[in-house]
This record gives C-alpha cells, structure tokens and sequence, in this order.
DNA sequence: GTTTGTGAATAGTTTCACAGCA
DNA sequence: TGCTGTGAAACTATTCACAAAC
C-alpha cells in the first residue's frame, strides 16, 4: 500500500507507537508483536499494521516488529531523528512547567531559548536557559531555531505569533486560548488545556 | 436534524464556539453571524451551523445568533452549566501551573484540591488550595469533587488513575505520557503535550 | 502455528448547495 | 435581501477478515 496519501490520523499516531517502542526497547526487549505493543498503548493491533502499512514492511510475519528498526522508522518519517531546537515564549507558569519538562527529549526535541516581556525575568535563568527580551526573538533564524511556543495569555499570542512567523520559525505549538492565523507555510498545533477539560462533562455520567 | 447520533467531532468544536461566543460577548457584542464568529475562530461557517443542527435551532435566519442564548445552550449541551470542580494530582512544575491557569473559569471549572506525594509540600498552599496527602485521594467523593487531572511523572500515573476511580472520580483529565486503562464508565482525555510537539517536524518543510 | 500487511466493507465526517424563514 | 438549517454527495478513516510470509 505504499502509494497512497498518509491520513492525518496515522501520523498523529505515530509518536504513540514510538513512545511504546522506546518504553519497551528501554526495558531490553528486542523483538514484540503488534498486538502486544497495541494492548500496551490502548490502541487496536490492526489499527497500529494499517497505519505503517502506509510506509512499507516494518515488521516480520510470523515473528513481529523489531524495536529498533521501528524506532528508527517512526523517527525518520516523523523527521524527529535529526533533533529540533524550539524557543518557548513566555516565561510564567506555564512556560516555566515547559522549560523544565522531561518529555521532551524522547522526541529529539531542546527547549533552547525562553522570551519574556517581563524586565524582572529577563537576565534569569531557568532550568539552564536564560530568559530574554521578547524584542530579540528575530535573532532564532541566526540561531536555527525553528520551532516556537506560545506560552503567554491569549491576549498577547496573535502578536507574538506574527513576531514567530518574521523570526522564520516554521511550527508553532500554541498553548493560548486563541485561533493563530499564519502563512500556510508554517503549521500551526493549539493544545488548549480548558478546552480539553471543557468536553469532559459531556462524556460523564450525569451528576 | 434534531433526531442523529452526535458526532464526537462536534463535541470537540462545541468548546471552540463557546470560547468564541464568550469573547464577543465580554466585548459587548450582542448578536452575530455563523460567517463572523467562524472567522474569528479560524473554522468554516457551515461546518459550524451543521454542529448546532444536530440540536435544534440555535439561530434566526438573515439574523444571525443571539450570544447570550448560544451561550447558555452550549453550556447545557456540556453540562458546564452546573460548575465542576476538579482535583489536580501532582504539585510538580505542571501541577503548579494548572492550579494558576486562569482560563478554566471561562467554562465553570474551579481546582478545588491538590495531592502530591512529596512530604515536603503537603500543607503548603499554592493559588489558596492546600496541597493534601495523595494518600487521601479517597476523601474526593465526600468533597463532591468527579474530576480528576493527573499531573505526575508517567511511572506513577497508572496507579493515580487507579486511585482517583477508587476515589468516584468519573472524568480524567491526563498530562502524563501514559495509556490510562480505567472502567468503561470512566472517560479519560489524554494531552501528551510532547507527543503533539512530535508531529510538527512532519508538517514542517523541510530544514 | 504465528503474525504481518492489506483489499474490501463499513462507518463517520466534511463539504456543498440551496430551500425556507426573517 | 441575508442568513440559517440541512439533505445529499464527496471524502476520509476505521474495521474486518484473510492471503501471504516466516
């Protein structure tokens, strides 16, 4: 099935799959099936084939997927194995809970640079990255920095992501409660945590 | 088209619409039109007059929307109308964070207790909830308090989860890089916040 | 015998275009 | 005229069941 168009479910999958694969070839297993690394991640055997079908033969039938050329695979068609710089803006509660985050780097990716407006953050340092002034955000094209986080209030993120966009970042992860209008060039994902919450209720027996 | 199943789709749009709904409202905006308030949220018209068809007439036709009755329906459709509070599990960076966000008010949320392991924080208070024994997760059903955040490192989730459904949580709200297996009458909502960063590298061009 | 990979069937969601109401 | 509400069409994704590979 190797020449169809990827959904858009399947890579949003995919980090799934490779944060088991990583968690068992952390444990020393070498070799697993799909159903056993399915049932691991509350996902469906078939659902995890079908989805690297998309890409070619991953696994061995009869015997099962080896881990590390799973891994390896996740990684390159994730684009994750070359490491990824991000510069998280704002400096606050949120921003702060980023930059000291342990998730981040099974995925490749470096929180290198944290912006703030505040004048009583700019100069400290957190978690080893020192805060700066939110005006030197153009300097992350120098820096390679292609990655940006929007970790202030909503009522800043629209300007801050427009200062994003010039600086030449190409992703960005919104945290604001607030729809992020910007070139088609550059992708846009909204994690927005009230939100999330917000639908809980309706999925929960009445009470 | 009052009579369908509700797309699970369309309860992930009710939130957006109702955050948008707020906005306008707040800024003493009366009424409105699909066209207008979809644009303001970076979504298609008819993709939002189709979600408020499967509950009836939300609007008047060559009117538009009155905010104030929009508001009031999609708050029942959630059922964010009766209040919610929430127990966050995990005092940590993140947890810290969440009992400061703000914008969980908008939808009628309160953080009403805190629990962390740590001896050393237990008693100490963070934006006025004291941080409790998580040892004392039972007492959340006496408190009235069905929803639970779990904000812990992902070796301690499971058995959170396990101890928050022990507690009559009936909604759970999860930011660890876990799959949280719980009673079907349980719903959990997981955000992996570095396994959504994972899939901006794909939708990036390349660099 | 076991487990993968995948076409075909089913289910779910988006998009369109316009009838009908204000 | 302007805007909503919605069937029908188009599209996308999930689920099944099994042939092929080890």
């Amino acid at each position: 099935m190797r020449y169809h168009k990827i959904p858009d479910e399947t890579i949003r999958r995919l980090p799934v799959y490779l944060r088991g694969a990583i968690h068992l070839a952390q444990q020393g297993v070498e070799n697993t099936s799909s159903e056993h690394l399915a049932s691991l991640l509350g996902v469906k055997s078939w659902q995890m084939r079908k989805d690297f079908s998309y890409f070619g033969d991953f696994g061995t039938p009869g015997v099962g997927y080896h881990l590390e050329s799973l891994i390896g695979h996740i990684n390159r068609i994730l684009r994750l194995d070359a490491g990824h710089r991000a510069a998280v803006v704002g400096a606050g509660n949120l921003g702060s809970a980023l930059l000291a985050f342990p998730g981040f780097g099974m995925y490749g990716f470096e929180i290198a640079a944290a912006f703030d407006i505040d004048k009583r953050k700019i100069g400290r340092t957190r978690n080893g990255v020192v805060i700066e002034d939110v005006a030197k955000l153009a300097s992350l094209s120098r820096r390679k920095i292609y990655m940006g986080i929007i970790a202030v209030p909503g009522s800043a993120a629209p300007e801050v992501a427009d200062a994003l966009v010039q600086a030449g970042v190409k992703g960005i992860l919104n945290f604001s409660p607030r729809y992020i209008a910007v070139p088609k060039r550059v992708k846009v994902i909204t994690i927005d945590i009230a939100m999330d919450l917000a639908r809980l209720p309706y999925y929960m027996p009445a009470g």
